[in-house]
DNA sequence: TACCGCACGTGGGCTA
DNA sequence: TAGCCCACGTGCGGTA
């Protein structure tokens, strides 16, 4: 409970350049034969020795960073650090990969994406379908989508929805509100998703391409702002 | 370019347990006093070096997960690799913040949120304004919101909605359609906005609670899903 | 007491 | 050659 004890994680780095042997261990450098040492010899041990200092203190000058980038408590060994580390960068890894499976970019192809996975489904159980749409934007996409899922009896249990430079991408999350329903109908139903989605996005393609939503570098700046922050943490 | 220099770095955590002094430095021990050594010291002595050596191979062993973890090359230092570890903790960091800033989870509050950066404004340019509200699920909230975007004249750029245990939250770029607006007229658009969205968000809550958007552990393994996935990037 | 984690200085392997 | 990086064993300070 005395924190004095890791006093060495903290003042170490910095406060050591006390020069001689404080506490090492091969400090005796075990001259077993009893000769006269020369003096560049000498020099040549401290030189490595102070250049070994460096080193380390290098290496622990980054463990240091790391210890405050991921927040870890002092009183934390070094190989628990590493631990923590790994395990943060593991779940930022996945979490920046889900973010970003929901929220994607639009991209210059257009394509309809309809995903489900049929292994899940359980008896009287909703169903989630997963539908993307990327192709041009315009001002009749989202009733059109809508009027199609409507007519399919979706509904819009989650949408992301991102334009940018006239191209626009969006991500449903769809529950199948008819409760009975076997594999061969969700199969149907899903053909016939993917067939509405694909005349919507071609009937995109053939409109001449409105300069209104281009890459607006103001945009940019918006989204940059410092303002441009919701208050939720 | 010869990778046996950098062989230990692979093998040595796994093979060196050929016990004695392969190489340390301070394996003589130093006994200057030239007296018998003790048989119970000398057990403790191999006791310490060999627990030490089981420290080094935790911390080893930890740091070659972190190595592959960043897709770190053969071939680099600790050092080196450690700073590459917290470059790529920074960035991880930053990027999930910015994501997660456009792709929030509802909370249990209901709030509207108008961010419109008038420094940024320029004459002759297209203004952009940032709504953002939470409130409870219901099937007719995006056509009300629709509807309200379209009596004051504003253009959906980007739209982002995350639905959850059957609370929403919509954030929204919204672009200023008419050409000729001063700063007056955007704040006035900016209370009239926040007004009707505000009625929207009161009339959602006095909504009784459906069921039909409960939490289910369903939508979480179908988010989690490896077959959750669009083929982009 | 025994145990644990650390910094230390060293020898060895390798590169420029 | 000088320089770099590493594993090694050790003394020390602190905990259980």
């Amino acid at each position: 409970m005395d924190d004095s004890v890791w006093s060495w994680t903290q003042n170490g780095i910095a406060n050591q350049f006390s020069d001689s042997d404080h506490g090492g261990g091969g400090g005796g450098s075990s001259v077993g034969d009893g000769e006269r040492v020369d003096g560049k010899v000498e020099s040549a041990s401290k030189n490595h020795s102070e250049a070994e200092k460096r080193r380390r203190d290098r290496i622990n000058s980054h463990l240091s960073t790391l210890r405050k980038l991921v927040c870890s408590p002092e009183k934390m060994d070094k190989a628990r650090l590493l631990g923590m580390v790994i395990e943060q960068v593991k779940q930022l890894n996945s979490e920046t990969k889900e973010l970003s499976k929901v929220l994607t970019i639009p991209t210059h192809l257009d394509e309809v994406i309809i995903d489900l996975d049929l292994n899940t489904m359980e008896p009287n159980s909703d169903v989630f379908i997963r539908a993307s749409v990327c192709c041009e934007d315009r001002a009749e996409l989202f009733s059109e989508i809508k009027h199609a899922l409507k007519s399919l009896r979706l509904t819009v249990v989650q949408a992301d929805m991102t334009s940018l430079g006239g191209r626009i991408v969006c991500n449903f999350i769809l529950c199948v509100t008819n409760n009975n329903t076997n594999k061969e109908e969700i199969t149907t139903l899903k053909e016939s998703l993917k067939l509405l989605l694909g005349r919507i996005v071609a009937s995109s393609s053939s409109w001449t391409m409105s300069s209104h939503y281009r890459i607006k570098s103001k945009r940019q700046r918006f989204f940059c702002s410092p303002n441009y922050d919701t208050g939720r943490s």
